[in-house]
RNA sequence: GCCGCCGUAGCUCAGUGGUAGAGCGCACCCUUGGUAAGGGUGAGGUCGAGAGUUCGAUUCUCUCCGGCGGCACCA
């Protein structure tokens, strides 16, 4: 029998003489460990701590504390779950039940539906099951064996799943108690390990292996932490992004709503719009300043442009069209790019004139499906801070880079700081030949690159005429969104007839690369208001200062305050109402107001305010001068410091 | 689009087979009060829409519309 060499975390060396369980090597290494390991890791593969480890290798005993328990805990969360739910209500099937962020799910096939009420009975259900702490015990069958015992089960998604697993693949059953699940593993040594740290959350449908096609099944979905402690950080949190919703912030803010006879589009209020102006303003300005021409195209265009642009045969599904007279067919432009290159081709364009950077803020109608719509995330109509920088294909890695260093720029002026890229290539469906796909990537790839930023890849994500960068930003209370995107194009200059004079006095095809950097302007508004859970800054606060007096007796003094904020600039308004200053302060605070200027008998003496910050517990003193002074500073736009 | 849940006052929500209630908000009155709710009075609802069952429907059933949570989709 051959030694085995161990190599722990620490550097430091074990030796065998032959093979060892985790829990044997546990032991050894003290009885702390021997107690406390759930699992190991053997060259980076988590397995079972019963696994045996055969040969040398770099070893790691998962605790409860590591990174890796949480996704074990989870998983077995989701296969207690499941033997609770089969035990409460005999004759659903199980199919899947993986371990995701914060979390787990479980979908079953079941006639009738599950109930809240029913969360609760398997919540307890599962209780019992982690009490009794049975063993989960690993088994290898073979295939036909495992088909035809699911089969006999009346388990028919399982035996599926077992008779699509690639030849060769082992075939692993886990068993806890008298329940059993084929599985891969690897799971905690027995069910109580699963602790109290978890709690059901929600029903939902799913398709059978994610595709439409197939029938519905019911998934639960539930969160799963070390301990209850966690759990409740957890559930703190949940509610905290509850109370960010956008949607419910644009209520209590006045910002926008949306009804029925418009799905999907946004009714903006006053201070939405002002707050949306701001973001336009700011941009338009940074582009300015990054050598844009801003245009504006025709929001209804005759179908024969989109046939021509490939739009209607891939995406015509998506367009909204109208029938006007005269029997021609109109659609609603879904993107600004055919319109963009209408405006490129007038005239003769020569190499010296590129790269031409052409910035629209144009409005999109896309026909979403009404299940996908959310608030400000997903609409059917949306601004786009969209252009198409025309250039040669040498220009391409400059361009690309340069739109990516002022992506990241731009962000970081809304404290969005950790942005990830995702690089998505061709899709299945798509125009262009292989050859220009290949091209497209290459000089993409190359872009980003030359970044230096990191990037992951997405496959088959590309628009149909061309690869993209897609940039995602983490807001503050760590979610994901995707904003920004970037594509090379080689496909639609061809197909719409764009073209340049280049040095050898021929006609070239010019790249076109698509960008949008806030992306969808109504989508950034939302994320933005749940990013600053309502406090904007002050410069895009659509009511930047209130002026609230004591008493009537501040009010001549009171007027001349806000007519000074408003000479500066500042969006203000005065609250002279007959209530007392708890009130005012109360109310302008939950509206978010950033500034609260109190006036009365102290200040009017020396023409001072006192100034309280929203979010603060104290007011500053301030002579007017400098009050309005400081505000103007702060009210100006990162574009324009 | 699919599955599930939901739809009662401006908002948040209670409630009932005999045509409705609270808190906040709103209006008016009293109160002139120094930093996150002073007090009183009052107005306000086709109980999402349509059909059915019933002597009678906001309540039960069905259809539709919309919202929410997912799935699928996201040029």
């Amino acid at each position: 029998m051959s030694n085995v060499a161990i190599t722990l975390p620490d550097g430091s060396l074990k030796h065998f003489n032959g093979p060892v369980t985790g829990t044997e090597l546990a032991a050894a290494i003290g009885p702390g460990l021997e107690k406390a390991a759930l699992a190991l890791k053997i060259d980076g593969e988590v397995l079972d701590i019963s696994s045996s480890i055969e040969t040398d290798s770099r070893v790691e005993i998962i605790t409860r504390k590591s990174d890796d328990a949480l996704d074990l805990i989870r998983h077995d969360t989701a296969h207690v779950m499941a033997e609770a739910v089969q035990e409460l209500f005999p004759g659903t099937q199980v199919t899947i039940g993986p371990s995701i962020e914060n979390g787990f799910y479980y979908d079953f096939a079941r006639e009738e539906p599950f109930t809240p009420v029913d969360l609760e009975k398997i919540e307890a259900k599962m209780m019992e099951i982690i009490k009794r702490d049975d063993a989960f015990v690993r088994e290898v069958w073979s295939r036909d064996e495992a088909v035809r015992h699911f089969t006999d089960i009346g388990e028919k998604y399982k035996a599926q799943l077992i008779h699509d697993l690639p030849a060769g693949e082992t075939i692993t059953i886990y068993r806890q108690g008298d329940w059993m699940d084929l599985c891969r593993g690897p799971h905690l040594p027995s069910t109580g390990h699963v602790g109290k740290g978890f709690k059901l959350l929600k029903l939902a449908g799913a398709y059978w292996r994610g595709d439409s096609n197939n029938e519905m099944l019911q998934r639960i979905y539930g969160t799963s932490w070390r301990d209850e402690k966690e759990l409740k950080a957890h559930l703190d949190m949940l509610e905290e992004a509850e109370k960010r919703d956008h949607r419910r912030l644009g209520r209590e803010m006045d910002l926008f709503h949306f009804q029925e006879e418009a799905v999907g589009s946004v009714f903006w209020h006053p201070k939405g719009w002002t707050l949306f102006q701001c973001l336009i303003d700011y941009m338009r300005q940074r582009q300015n300043e990054a050598g844009y021409v801003e245009i504006n195209t025709p929001d209804i265009m005759d179908r024969g442009l989109w046939e021509k642009s490939g739009h209607w045969e891939k995406f015509g599904e998506n367009m909204f069209t109208t029938e006007a007279k005269e029997d021609r067919v109109f659609a609603l432009k879904p993107m600004n790019c055919p319109g963009g290159v209408q405006v490129y081709n007038q005239g003769i364009k020569s190499y010296r004139d590129l790269p031409l950077r052409i910035a629209e803020f144009g409005k999109v109608h896309r026909f979403e499906p009404s299940g996908a719509l959310h608030g400000l995330m997903r609409v059917r109509a949306f601004t786009q801070d969209d252009a198409h920088i025309f250039c040669t294909e040498k220009q391409i890695t400059d361009e690309c880079r340069i739109v990516c260093q002022l992506i990241l720029d731009i962000y970081s002026d809304f404290g969005f700081d950790d942005v990830r890229i995702k690089f998505s290539d061709r899709p299945d469906m798509r125009i262009g030949s292989d050859d220009i796909w290949d091209k497209s990537e290459a000089a993409l790839k190359s872009a980003v690159e030359a970044t230096g930023l990191e990037y992951s890849i997405n496959p088959g994500e590309g628009a149909f005429y061309g690869p993209k960068l897609e940039f995602v930003l983490r807001d503050a209370i760590g979610r994901d969104w995707q904003c920004g995107t970037l594509q090379v194009d080689l496909n639609l200059p061809e197909r719409l007839d764009a073209f340049y004079v280049d040095t050898d006095g021929e006609k070239h095809h010019p790249v076109m690369l698509h960008r949008a950097l806030f992306g969808s302007l109504e989508r950034f508004t939302g994320i933005l208001l749940e990013h600053y859970a309502g406090s904007l800054p002050l410069w895009m606060a659509p009511l930047q200062a209130v002026v609230a007096t004591i008493t009537s007796d501040a009010d001549d003094y009171a007027v001349e305050v806000r007519d000074a904020l408003k000479a500066s600039g500042i969006r203000t308004k005065l609250d002279s109402r007959n209530e007392k200053i708890n009130y005012k302060v109360r109310e302008h605070s939950h509206a978010k107001v950033p500034a609260i200027l109190v006036v009365g008998q102290r200040e009017i003496a020396d023409r001072k305010v006192a100034l309280r910050r929203l979010g603060g517990r104290d007011q500053e003193f301030l002579a007017l001068d400098d009050a309005v002074a400081r505000l103007a500073k702060e009210g100006v736009s990162p574009s324009g410091r």
